[in-house]
DNA sequence: ATGCATGCAAACTCTTTGCAAACGC
DNA sequence: GCGTTTGCAAAGAGTTTGCATGCAT
């Protein structure tokens, strides 16, 4: 898919949702689902300084807060480093943290389906979302335990 | 179990851990055990105050993350009112969020081993926590909504 | 033209930090 | 007695809010 085939998704869903197209919120939509890092709101705002001069903060955390109200995007929470953190792919999905450098990863594909109903059954919550996240070292950070043993923790 | 077989159980814990057993350390902990609110570290605090007038709310903040990270205790996370909650039952468990009025309850005897190993050999990660929530619609929010449907959300 | 969205800056809340005094072991 | 733990107050950080201006529809 090309890169403004991208854009015009993104446009479509922004209208579906019922929400204006402004710059900054393609903008930090676009970057959002582009990314791979899961940003925090003050990563995004540092990262589109360039290409938005006069984008404020208050912006970045309102339209997060938007998108994630509409489903557009995902809020993972605080991973370990303080600030919350956002995923650009809706679809359901656990997210894996590295406790050394706060990387967080994707993975999808995970059978929920019978312990999702399971909890509902023993909780008598109606269940809207699910968030899981795994903590672990990642790849780069074992090897780097493993080089650099008197590491901090 | 009698209620002082509960405390003797905590303090050969916490020494177990390696942590002196401190008015504080103990009231904490013992408060979290036996609650089922899963609190956040300002709800300890106003709960403990008239217990342990001298208490600050450092050595709550300090206990917390003194007694989760030797795993006496677990860290819940933020789960919509910007407070991190704690929990004092340390076994593997999922916690079911309410949307509406932030209670936070356990499911227990999930089996997740094999999605564990399933999300450990995609991602490469050597696994060390998890994380589940789940987020819905307490029993007592969903028949609040059903009767007054004009309310927040 | 309407009213939603943005930008700015101040305010807010939760949490952490530094250091001296107190206390568990 | 030694070294950890506590208490106090101030600082720090992320996030939210209020309001006037601007812009998408």
């Amino acid at each position: 898919m090309s890169s403004s085939a991208v854009v015009e998704n993104l446009i479509r869903n922004l209208k579906d949702a019922g929400l204006r197209v402004t710059p900054q919120r393609l903008a930090i939509y676009e970057f959002l689902v582009r990314s791979d890092a899961h940003p925090s709101a003050q990563a995004l705002y540092a990262e589109l300084q360039s290409q938005l001069p006069s984008l404020s903060q208050a912006t970045v955390y309102n339209t997060l807060q938007v998108l994630a109200a509409r489903g557009l995007i995902q809020q993972v929470g605080e991973v370990g480093d303080g600030a919350v953190r956002y995923d650009g792919n809706p679809a359901p999905h656990a997210n894996v943290v590295c406790s050394d450098c706060h990387a967080v990863h994707d993975v999808f594909d995970i059978p929920l389906d019978r312990i999702t109903e399971y909890v509902s059954a023993r909780s008598g919550f109606k269940i809207q979302d699910l968030r899981m996240t795994y903590y672990g070292l990642c790849l780069r950070c074992q090897s780097r335990r493993r080089t650099k043993p008197e590491a901090k923790d």
